[in-house]
DNA sequence: GCCATTCCTTCACTTAAGTGAACGGGGCGG
DNA sequence: CCGCCCCGTTCACTTAAGTGAAGGAATGGC
């Protein structure tokens, strides 16, 4: 299970042994089952996760419904903004699938940056590349439709079409589930001639 | 001028002489006019920008047409998608004011973050907390229509309909210009009951 | 295995955004 | 100073998303 994180980690550096021992001794890793909560809105939170298997989503609720956000799925991180603002959380985090993750928060980050710099190097290319990827991101939906927003994600995460509920999508894409139905119907039958 | 750039570097730490010198010594500030431009897409580019006075633009160029993604203005800073990936950049950079800019490009920063360690934790506190209020922002899009949007920006950022274009700021919201006229009338008759 | 709940889809209707065109105003350059 | 071009707005029309309702499938709990 470490290895997975080590080989997110050497995508910036590679370890040393005593690193990479240090990192063992933390016990990180936590189960969690299908529809677990990690997080709830007016929450405060120091925890930082990174997906090792299984998909966790943010969502908000807006007058009453909930507004899925982002996905989060092997291989990838999430320091919710909360933790960086020292402010309750505006969203809610919550498993899509039986997860596990690695959890850490901001006190057992700053003990490792002390005693290892370099992991302040790795976290800054982590966040200057995170920031990169997000910004392409929103520049994306910005400038396209919702149609447009699932071909491409057809095409980029077609694991998510199969692992993700219709409505948590609808609302990732910016759309109603009534939406997303028709929207697909529509493409088939364009498919069809 | 470098008093504006020292207060924002202040929110994350207080910088000694020393280093301060060192940041004067650089000679970063850049003056620019109206339209100029900064970068343009398929260039490629190690420099990040800080704006001091005026505002800056992103945008892309889809089927002929501009498509305007994010504003900068006072205090805000900017590095490049592209500046981070090293790839080609995939957007443009052009001034919407006269401005002036604070620039420096990836060799310069390397150098100083190995002079002055502290600026690497300078520069992974901004990133953080600028990828969430990223993540925020995109979030607040995903969740909202045009109008909201536009109602949103109204009170939080009430300047910049001042002094940006209005076909800038419609692809900005995420729709056409017309959209926006339209939109705007709709609020305005609302108003008058 | 059965029931209840949730989820996905479909339908009819409403509302808002996209499109193409036209007009008037303002700014810029000649 | 004049003319041209760009910009913002408006209009008529098309297309797509929102809404409310309803039916059927799938899921989970008992």
């Amino acid at each position: 299970m470490h290895d997975e994180l080590f080989k997110f980690i050497a995508r910036h550096m590679t370890l040393t042994e005593e690193e990479k021992d240090a990192i063992r001794s933390m016990d990180l890793f936590r189960s969690l089952k299908k529809g677990d909560t990690l997080l709830k809105a007016g929450e405060r939170s120091k925890d930082s996760y990174f997906v090792l298997r299984g998909c966790i989503r943010t969502y908000y609720i807006v007058d009453g419904e909930e507004r899925t956000t982002a996905f989060f799925t092997e291989m990838e991180a999430l320091t919710p903004p909360c933790v960086i603002n020292g402010t309750p959380s505006e969203h809610y985090i919550s498993c899509v699938e039986d997860t596990i993750l690695s959890v850490s928060d901001t006190d057992l980050e700053m003990e490792v940056n002390r005693r290892f710099p370099r992991f302040e190097v790795l976290c800054r290319m982590q966040s200057e590349e995170l920031l990169a990827r997000q910004r392409i991101a929103f520049d994306a939906f910005k400038t396209s439709s919702p149609e447009q927003r699932y071909i491409s994600l057809l095409h980029t995460r077609p694991d998510l079409l199969q692992r993700v509920p219709q409505h948590q999508l609808a609302s990732y894409l910016g759309i109603k589930p009534q939406s997303l139905s028709r929207l697909r119907a529509r493409i088939i039958a364009r498919e069809r001639g």
